[in-house]
DNA sequence: GATGAATGAGGATTCATTCAT
DNA sequence: AATGAATGAATCCTCATTCAT
């Protein structure tokens, strides 16, 4: 794919995410996304073969896997530390409202979705061991449910973000109540 | 509306709830619930005004607004014993797998359904505060990050339940970790 | 089915007919078909769950089995008589050119179509058979080559109908020329 | 057009006798002939100004206009030798089972065409009226209607090869029946 | 209450064709 | 010669909704 075939994958790409997190991915049509990106219906199926390949690329990146995979990376991160890591990308993440709105849709694919399906479960059964086992140094049972009401706690302030309190605090009162 | 009128709406509502969580409310065709409820499609815009109107409805019924308002009518309940009350209520309500799914189809509709905005922000913003009211004695920063803590870590289990560990006992070590 | 609901049926159908004809199975679209019957599109597919099951019905329909069946189905025809029918009732069948050019675009769809297969497959296998021994009063390789010309001579006159011969005159020669 | 020009065309001819024989003309997109050829489909536009020059040059070569010319053309030819030189270039033609198929193809498309009507019209009104009188020396009803039974004949088995009897065998027998 | 018939809007996708490289 | 990128028209089909019975 050339330079210029490549910019415009990306703007197809950046109007779908507006797209769907504005109209979620059953509400908005290729029609919709082709105007928003400047560009014919037809392209987008030239770069997507169909709008569920791309419903799935969208998806998938809308996930907070990275968030966690990054923490998980970096050796070094141990106990608490993992903790912020994690919710300091999360804020970075899920800051703008995009990605908030986005992040509901797509757990609503998952079961329609196969590929989401999977990301869904790896971040849910592999990475969030992981984590536990990074942050309480074990995987009992106990880490293994502060874990998710770490993450928990996160996706429901996204749901409804409070009024009186940023994310950012919230994180910190979180990391406060659940660290090891 | 007569006796059997009652019974064949029913018919449709619980047609919906099922078809809705299989397939998401917009992968869902009046068409399928029809055939599921064993009515004609017609018969369900007799009683629905519209298929938004059905959405709603069964939107409305499967936040687990109820599952927290229950325990906050009963003057008696105080303390761990409000949460006790939310979390099992919760394990009634989302044990079986149709209510799970439904769940984050409806979650997904906040935002292209003012209804469900609007009961979602109830749940969020009043519910919650009283419960953290009536758990932990005060709306502190801290009662409310964690009444979201243990919310959203119902809400996680929820959305991939574990394989080694009941949602009851989930709940069970939820409480440990929270209870004031 | 109501009454005027098969009405509609009948004038789709018919309309079907005239299209396919016209500008062949792939070029007519279900729009030009609605717009011929004087219905909507969604009517179409109302009545025919999809635009090939239409094209199926019309393609059978045009086939000259019936044109044979009717006369194999008449105890009393044996020897000449017998072929004499089925040029008779090819002529009716395929006086007027809306048939005539049907059965090409019929033709055509062998291949395509399983159902359109099986039947041209009928048709030449079993009927033509069974032509050949109610005409020449047994099935010797002469007999079997003499029905193939003779249905093949009516087909080449379909083809290109002769401007100074009538299929009707031109029918009498073919029997002369190969009856028994 | 250089040589290796000359190559590529050809591949995309053959490719496109293939395709057009497998699912018809209109079955068959230019990306698919493409594929097949392994040429980009922007080059099948090079070499033909549009698809539908390149369906009526398949066409126009899939009819048997040329077997019986070539027929035609040799002077020595006469009586029973030009049917037995058309039986036989018939079946060195449409021995093959693509040719059959493209055979039935192409008459569909009569109609639609105007090169391809002609074309037919040229081989049912002259190419025939000329082989009449060469092979029975005039063009009275009766040789007219036998040239018609013949090919007729060679098509009807075309269009469904008979189990029991080879295409050769056929033509000898459709030969005893209708020669001078 | 309940249904079948009928509609119109909208959607994904295919496809021939054009343009720039 | 040859290709990838881009377009717009057209197509089949789905679906919520309305109407007549």
């Amino acid at each position: 794919m050339g330079r210029y075939g490549e910019e415009a994958k990306n703007k197809i790409f950046l109007a779908a995410i507006k797209c769907f997190a504005e109209n979620g991915y059953f509400g908005t049509s290729l029609s919709r996304i082709a105007k928003e990106a400047g560009v014919s219906k037809s392209l987008i199926l030239w770069y997507y073969p169909s709008k569920d390949s791309l419903v799935v690329e969208v998806a998938i990146k809308s996930l907070p896997l990275d968030v966690i995979n990054e923490c998980l990376r970096n050796e070094k991160l141990r106990g608490r530390a993992v903790l912020e890591c994690v919710v300091s990308n999360y804020i970075k993440k899920y800051g703008d409202e995009v990605m908030r709105k986005l992040l509901f849709h797509t757990l609503a694919l998952r079961g329609l979705y196969e590929p989401v399906s999977r990301s869904v479960n790896i971040l849910c059964d592999q990475a969030l061991t992981q984590l536990a086992e990074k942050a309480y140094g074990n995987v009992d049972p106990e880490s293994l449910v502060k874990v998710r009401a770490l993450i928990g706690g996160l996706i429901c302030y996204t749901l409804n973000p409070m009024k009186d309190m940023e994310l950012k605090t919230f994180g910190k009162y979180l990391l406060e109540i659940l660290s090891p």
